[in-house]
DNA sequence: TACCTAAAACTGAATTTTGAACTTAGGTAG
DNA sequence: CTACCTAAGTTCAAAATTCAGTTTTAGGTA
């Protein structure tokens, strides 16, 4: 999980992300929905580009030169669970007033939530779930 | 979900909650971990009570003063699930070598996973999950 | 009284973030 | 051809944060 904390681990990634889950694409429309400067949005969206998360694509719109925009790629895509989850917690601890946001099933429309599920695919209580090392790093002292 | 960036949205305090799952509790236990400067961990983990992730209980060794244990909140603990979906998002996609942890199910000691479910229980695809805004905000230029 | 420890505070240097101005590569209008 | 427009990206100095090392604190022990 360090390189994950590496990369999540930072104020704007994480926003630069939401956005692109809500499916904004174009570096000014982050800029104005974030407030982030122009500077860190060029550097982080260069690094998530890298790191694989975000894909330049580039678009033309008529009378006006080709630009580029910023999508999810599949790895980016599958860090869906996580912001869900993420978004979830803020909404059960009510962090903020009533986030704006919501997770449906494209295909019912309805609601959708996160929950740890066993082998057999039943839900499982948070409580009885440990996260445990597999080997402990001997600490001798 | 911007409160929740903000408290995710940092370097070390992912990283702490990461050791707090792991049942460490003292600062010095941390900071060896982690390699963290102390006025970082200082600083973080004081931060991490005032947002009620963490609680400070006193604990006494015999033959030593009172100290300071840090252990997970409610609301830390809750923040299970995400860490836990970062985790399978982790290995899916190979970033490091193998992880030394795994989640597991407290009574039957097996393994378990992350998933999207709707509300009849049923495990969705992600590829069918869309975040979106209950009502955007009107941006007409 | 001298010394030990875990936790925390202090400090100056290094690094990161910020905001504002500037540059770039095309397209359009006159 | 020239002037101007736009979205994207760069530059840069000031401000804020982080770092690593040292010092302090509040007990407890010898």
């Amino acid at each position: 999980m360090a390189l994950a904390a590496e990369i999540l681990g930072d104020r704007w990634t994480l926003l630069i992300l939401r956005e692109a889950f809500y499916g904004v694409q174009r570096y000014d429309d982050m800029r104005e929905d974030l407030g982030v400067p122009r500077s860190m949005l060029t550097d982080r969206l260069s690094k998530m580009v890298t790191q694989g998360l975000m894909a330049r694509q580039p678009y033309q719109e008529p009378g006006a030169r080709v630009r580029n925009a910023y999508v999810l790629t599949d790895m980016g895509k599958s860090l869906a669970l996580t912001l869900t989850a993420l978004y979830q917690w803020g909404e059960a601890h009510a962090l903020e007033e009533a986030s704006p946001i919501e997770m449906r099933d494209k295909t019912s429309g309805k609601p959708v939530h996160v929950a740890v599920l066993n082998e057999d695919g039943d839900v499982v209580d948070m409580k009885n779930v440990e996260m445990c090392l597999k080997k402990r790093k001997n600490k001798s002292k």
